[in-house]
DNA sequence: ACCTGAACACCGTTCAAGT
DNA sequence: ACCTGAACACCGTTCAAGT
């Protein structure tokens, strides 16, 4: 039967998800598929191309419910806690999804960017930094989260001296860090409509 | 004559500088000194361990002079200041030594963190979330400064489209995501002084 | 249109054996 | 102690040729 980009993207998922980002390659994803290394050329441009269909997979659940409801302050809360719940449901999803975006290869992080985007709009931001608090949230999120998976695995794969106070409560802790996001955005706005900088304690 | 691990690690910089981390192979380096592939794991254990070396190379500047005086502000700034600009000295800078922060195998990596940290206390916040603030910082810079640099190299080997709003001005809009980051950690420092939630705009 | 076979030009790592 | 030679087990990508 014939080979379709859907099943290609399906069998390098469950590669990624049963060994790993490192063993996720374009022979063993042939293999896998019964095909020649070739035959996933004439489907995907390259292996970029590909992983950037894995990541969109992989986040495919982002944004489907309640995330468009409530003030700015929930929607990034609520669109964020989906991204790293998504990126968290597969191995290296976090690594893999990073890589992606940085070669501008995920269509669905670039929606995130831009709900994230709107969200600091409404907050106040100024258009022309709208898209750089957004991102600024992407990158912590996406290093947070990559770093607390990598951590997660190296605790599996049963390596101690990893479990400090570092790996507990990792939902906590990225709540903490995304607060001080949301406080600085916040900060942002009140420089605008004050016109003066904010009050120190 | 020997091969010494100072002589690897500056072969291995220069190979970076000229050609960009995905031509900096154990092989081709091992070419470039005119060794065999194998006497490099002699001296290094693996690649990851080689390319720590090079990350902390690369950050040797950081934190030579005046990071230590001023405010927590200040030296946040300061430390973040050097430390991009030391990224941006290297071909693929912020991505290797993003690379290697998060296969924890750079030494000065973890020096930045710690100042950040110390910063982040001073500024008031609590002690189980210096660390925290202060990787929510480094999270950020790297993050903004791989895809700065990549967007650098897209531009001078002539692609279009991509000069934009986003690539005029990097050192501003670097600014003012790090501004967000402080006024976050202030307002966290308002949150623990007043025991009250930082009023809106 | 879709895929195979085979090749090209590479990788990281190990290790007996040499000096 | 330090390095070579050679091997092991892989990579991504291309492309003439087949169906």
């Amino acid at each position: 039967m014939q080979l379709h980009k859907r099943d290609v993207v399906e069998a390098a998922t469950s590669l990624l998800d049963n060994y790993g980002i490192a063993d996720l390659s374009m022979r063993r994803l042939a293999r896998e598929l019964e095909v020649s290394p070739g035959a996933l050329y004439w489907h995907f441009a390259n292996k970029q191309q590909l992983l950037g269909a894995v990541a969109d997979r992989i986040l495919a659940p982002v944004g489907t419910d309640d995330s468009a409801a409530g003030d700015w302050r929930d929607r990034i809360v609520s669109t964020c806690g989906q991204l790293r719940e998504a990126l968290l449901s597969h191995t290296d999803g976090a690594e893999l999804v990073s890589a992606s975006f940085a070669a501008g290869q995920s269509k669905l992080m670039s929606d995130v960017l831009d709900r994230l985007s709107t969200a600091a709009s409404e907050a106040g931001v100024a258009p022309a930094n709208a898209e750089l608090a957004a991102r600024t949230v992407v990158y912590y999120l996406l290093g947070f989260t990559a770093d607390e998976q990598s951590r997660m695995q190296w605790d599996a794969a049963g390596a101690d001296v990893v479990r400090t106070v570092w790996t507990e409560n990792p939902s906590a802790r990225f709540a903490f860090g995304l607060r001080l996001l949301i406080d600085g955005i916040a900060a942002e706005t009140e420089h605008v409509l004050e016109k003066t900088p904010k009050v120190r304690a």
